[in-house]
DNA sequence: CGTAGAAACTGACCATTAGTCATTAACTGA
DNA sequence: TCAGTTAATGACTAATGGTCAGTTTCTACG
């Protein structure tokens, strides 16, 4: 019988409209800013409303996310996809990485709220679940594309792929963070432009992971 | 006249008090969680007198966080004190750093605070000076480090000291970060250990910043 | 139709808590 | 001893996350 779906079909658009108001305001104010009734007066529907489709505030937080999250996993699996050599698609991918924190800050912000247990302990176990497994997947792509690079001989093979995807993970975000937050006071301070800084580490790291002949590759395509 | 006197001593001394207390709370309960109430009754004042001494709830936080700063940087400040090579001297600072996060777990939790602008927003720009002054004096300190390896010649000529500072700093920090939150879930995941990978990640820098005269020098004084 | 029952929705209400301020207590100096 | 100053108090306010008894809307069936 139709119905029946019909109501899961507007249950689940429900709970979009929310997400599209949580984001509306998460943006604006950030987590602790935001309020619930803000929220529910933006999707045009009663607080206690909120609380039938999302169990706290901190789930309506992690129902964004994912939504950035899931941005972030489709821009890096197309770069991926376009199956260029080995060290051209990690270039590719960093590249990705930082049109992806400029076009979307406000969900790169949002990212490391998984990082903290303090902030999102609150949320419940299945929604972080959910956010993890699609971290999971996004970076298992990469380990794959490492592993890939080991085989051909573009990556030292004497690497764990794991590894090397925690290192240039970690780096990353790491600069992003700072790029987003301090970027004028490094440069005041120390005269220094993050964004080249990020370029240096992507490039130190590289040269460190890659084989000789992974290096020839890289440099032969950055040329062009 | 020694009264006006005493009474400074005094009331610095109810300022460290009331840090003490805090403390304990933050510690136990992080800063959300943590509530002015509890913190007044552990430092056995009324809650306004709280606010006497200090202007909100953030600044009390960035107090507690500046212990753990001026720890960090009075053990790195030894490091250097001791004035070995420099490679060998980075080396262990990384362990130094290593030692801290061990050490002072909650401190190093702490110290995230300032990098998110929705979090530390509501503290006074005093105090948010302050933290940032102590930062910005610790990091001086690894680069001046980095500008002696230039001259040395153990540190690639070509690289800003105060970019391979930011790079060294914030892989450092991140990967710290994960294993303090997800050290179990990369070991059963992925099967790394993520200590080991931290070793990785600086001996992959190290190698990408030294010059092939800094490497050697690391070399002969890691293998004693 | 009409109605019983289910499902969706509401908003007044509660508990917690950061921050305030009028009042009180303690201290100082003459 | 006392006026004036400084320190401390805690009842109070406003904001807000979360709840739930009651209301409305929808569905299925006689």
């Amino acid at each position: 019988m139709g119905i029946s779906e019909r109501k899961e079909r507007e249950k689940s658009y429900r709970r979009e409209e929310i997400l599209d108001a949580a984001q509306k305001v998460f943006f604006e104010k950030g987590l602790t800013a935001a309020t619930m009734d803000e929220i529910a007066e933006t999707a045009e529907l009663s607080k206690g409303t909120l609380y039938l489709y999302y169990k706290c505030k901190e789930d309506l937080y992690l129902g964004v996310m994912m939504r950035g999250m899931q941005i972030l996993h489709d821009r890096l699996a197309d770069v991926i996809a376009k199956n260029r050599p080995v060290p051209q698609t990690l270039a590719d991918l960093a590249q990705a990485f930082f049109d992806f924190f400029n076009a979307h800050r406000n969900y790169f912000r949002m990212l490391h709220f998984l990082q903290s247990p303090q902030l999102h302990k609150q949320a419940t176990e299945e929604m972080q679940t959910n956010c993890r497994t699609l971290n999971h997947q996004t970076w298992e792509l990469v380990i794959d594309l490492l592993r890939r690079g080991i085989r051909d001989g573009s990556v030292r093979p004497d690497l764990n792929p794991a590894e090397v995807l925690v290192i240039l993970w970690s780096s990353a975000t790491a600069l992003l963070l700072r790029i987003d937050s301090e970027d004028d006071r490094w440069h005041e301070r120390f005269h220094i432009d993050l964004v080249q800084t990020l370029n240096l580490s992507n490039a130190l790291l590289f040269g460190a992971i890659f084989t000789e002949q992974g290096r020839r590759q890289l440099a032969e395509s950055s040329v062009l």
